[in-house]
DNA sequence: CATGAATGAGTATTCATTCAT
DNA sequence: GATGAATGAATACTCATTCAT
C-alpha cells in the first residue's frame, strides 16, 4: 500500500529535506516550539512521518537545524558591515538596519528561539541539550557582539561614549530593535525606522 | 484512610487559596507555564488536586489570577510616582528604578508572562482566552503607559525631546530595563543601575 | 465528557489496581512482554489509560509487580517444604510437585519471564532496569536454591549422591520440570508426573 | 553520488547473500529477534537495505533461513552418531557431547529461537508463519528425536530403562544439556561436562 | 469545602517494507 | 542486481480536568 507521492523531478534528493525545513519554519513560527506538532509539519511538507526522522534525529534537532541555517547568513551580513569601510556612526545605523531586516523577516521564528529555547528554564524547562542551548546563546552573543564591536570602534574614534560596559549597551540597543519589531513599531520605510532607532540610541531623549 | 492535614486555624478557607497561589508562583517561575504541572503545584501547596479547581477554573485562570494579584500593587506604585511632585527627569529615574525593583523581584515569573503568554502564538498557540490575552496586554500597556506619561510630561516641560511616538520610546525604555534584568546586568546597587539606564536613555551613546 | 464507569461497590479503591494486574496477567501471558500493549491491557481491565500509570510507573514496572506478587507466595510454599519434617527423598518429590503445580498454573507468564526478561540480551536487549533484571534472577535462584537445599540435606543423610555441584544439579532438575510443563508432558495426575520426574532424576535411565 | 562498494570478485552475487546471513547471525545473537533491526544488519553486512529484500522476503524469513542453514549440518552430525557402530551407552555420551558442541557454539542464536520464536505466543505473538513455526518445531523434534532413537536402541539392548515415554525422557535430557549451556555450567573440558551429564541422566542422583 | 482516583485526548518516535533509479 | 529515500502503522506515556465521597 506504500504510495510514493507524485514527483516530476528526478533530482529531488535534497528536496524533501528542504520541504520539511520550510514547513517546519512555518509551523514553528505559528505555534511556537512546544505547540508545534510533527504531524502538522509533515502535513504541510507533504511528506511521511518517517522522512522527517531520516533527515533529523528528532524535533529538537530539526528546530536547531532550522535556526542554524537561517542564522549563519545573517551573521555573514553583520560581519560584512563591521568589516566595511564605513564610518563608525554609519556602521551603527547600517547594523541596526540589518538587524531590523532580519528580525522583521524572521520575527515569529526568532521570538520562539528567544522565548522558548533561550530564555527559559534553568531547571529542566526544555528538552534541549545543554550543548544546543549553549549554541543558541552563542549565536545571539555572536550577533549582539557585532553591535558591540561597532560601539568599541566608535569609542576609539571618539564618536561614541559608553557610560558602562559596551556589551551591556549592545544588549540594550538590541533590545530596542527587537522590541520595535515584536511590537510592530516598523513603518513603511524600514530605513526610516532604522534611522529613528539610531537617533534614539545615539542621542537619547533628553532635549539639548 | 483520609488524612486531614495539620490545621490549627479555623479560618483557613482563604488559606488554601493563598497556599496554592504561593506554590503556583514558585512552580511557574521555575518551570514556565507549559512545563509547570498542577501536580507539582499541589504537592508544594500541600493540598488536594480538586481544591485547585475549587478556587480556579483551570490552570490558565490560576496563572492569570497569580499575575493579576502581583500586577495591581505594582501599578499603584507607578501611579504614585507619576502623580508625585517630582521634576520630570527625576520621575524618569524614579520610574526606571521602580521597574527595576519589580522586575528583579519577579524576573522569572514575568519572563513567563512575556515569553509564553503574551509573546507567542497568533494562531491557537495557547489555550488562553482572547480576553485573558487582551488583559495581559492591557497590564503591560498600563505600566509602560506610565513611562509614556512621564515622557509626555517632560516634553511639555521642554526637558524631553521625542524623535517619534512617545509610546514607542516608552517601549524602548521598557525593553532596556527588562533586558538589564533578564541578562543579569544589575549590579549591587540597583539605584546605580537605574541611574546608568536613565543616562543612557536620556543622552544616548553619542559623544558630545 | 469524562465518564466514570459503573461502580456499585464503594470500597473499590484497590480494585482498579487488581483489575489492571489481572488483565496484565492475561495479556502478558498471551502475547509476551514486547507484543503486549498497554491498550490491550486497559481494554481488558475496563479502565482508563491514565489509571495504569497512577498505579505503575511504566509497563516494565507493571510486569515486575505482577511477577513479584505471584512469586512470593510460591517461595513461601517452597520454604515450607524445605522446613518440613519429611524425609529428604520425600522432600525431593514434594518440591518437584510444588514446582509442577506452580508452573502449570503460571506456565505462559513464566515463559515470558524466562524468555523475554531473564534469558536474553546481555547488551541492551530489554528496557528493564539492571536492578530489576537482577531481581528476576534472584527470584529464580531463590526457588532453584530450594531444590539445592533439599539435595544437600539428602547428601548429608547419605541418600543423595552428587556427581558435581549441587547448584548445577538443582538447575538440571529444574529444567526437567520446566520442560515437562512447557512441552505439555503433564498427565491427568500431576502427582504421577511428579513421581515420574522424581524417579528419573533420582535413579536415571540406566537399567540396573 | 552512488558509491559502489569495493569488490574485487566478479561473482559476488551469492556473496551479498552470505554477508547478510553472517551479519544477521551476529545481530540476532546479540539483540534477539525483536530488538534486532534490519538497519543494523545491513550496516554490518555493508550492503543496501533493498538487497536484503532481494534475497529474503522479510525479516522473519531471513531469520528462518539463517536457522535452517545452521541446523541442517548439525542434524547430519547427529545422524552420523546414531548410525555409528558405537555401543548404545557410548552413543548417549557421544550425542550429548555433540549437542554441547553445537549449543555452545550457537548459544546466543539458539536462545533466540527457543525464546522468541518457538516458545511463545500461542495467539498472534509473533508474525511468523504457522508453517515456519511448525518447521522450527520440527527441527527441534528432529534433533531431540536423535536422542530418543539412541534411548530406544539402548532399551532394546537392555541397557536403558525408561520409566515413561522415551520422547519425554529425550526432552528431559535435552533440557539438561541446554540448561548447562545457557547457565554457563560448562567447564574447560567439554568432554568432561558431557560425561557428567551422561552420568547424571543415566544413574540419577540417588545414592546406590 | 477538601480530596484524589479515574480518565483519555494528544504526541514523539521506531522500524519493517517498498520501489524508482 | 543493488541501492536507499520515502513511508506510516503502531505504541508508551503525560497531564489537565472531573466528580463521587
Amino acid at each position: 500500500m506504500k504510495q510514493t507521492r507524485n514527483c516530476a523531478c528526478p533530482h529531488d534528493t535534497q528536496n524533501k529535506r528542504k520541504q520539511i525545513l520550510d514547513a517546519a519554519y512555518i509551523v514553528f513560527s505559528r505555534k511556537g516550539y512546544h505547540k508545534a506538532t510533527v504531524d502538522e509539519i509533515i502535513s504541510l511538507a507533504d511528506t511521511g512521518k518517517g522522512t522527517v526522522y531520516n533527515y533529523f534525529v528528532n524535533k529538537e534537532q530539526l528546530f536547531y537545524t532550522l535556526i542554524k541555517e537561517h542564522s549563519l547568513p545573517f551573521e555573514a551580513i553583520l560581519t560584512g558591515i563591521v568589516a566595511s569601510k564605513k564610518m563608525p556612526l554609519e556602521k551603527v545605523e547600517a547594523i541596526i538596519k540589518a538587524f531590523l531586516d532580519f528580525y522583521i523577516e524572521n520575527a515569529d521564528l526568532w521570538r520562539v528561539v528567544m522565548y522558548e529555547v533561550r530564555g527559559l528554564g534553568v531547571e529542566g524547562y526544555s528538552n534541549f541539550t545543554h550543548e544546543q542551548r549553549a549554541q543558541y546563546e552563542a549565536w545571539f552573543n555572536q550577533t549582539i557582539g557585532m553591535i558591540e564591536k561597532v560601539l568599541v570602534e566608535g569609542k576609539q574614534h571618539g564618536v561614541i561614549r559608553l557610560q558602562c560596559n559596551a556589551n551591556r549597551v549592545a544588549h540594550s540597543i538590541f533590545s530596542v530593535i527587537v522590541t520595535s519589531v515584536f511590537r510592530n513599531f516598523i513603518g513603511e520605510d524600514i530605513g526610516e525606522t532604522a534611522h529613528n532607532i539610531t537617533e534614539l540610541v545615539l542621542y537619547g531623549v533628553a532635549a539639548d
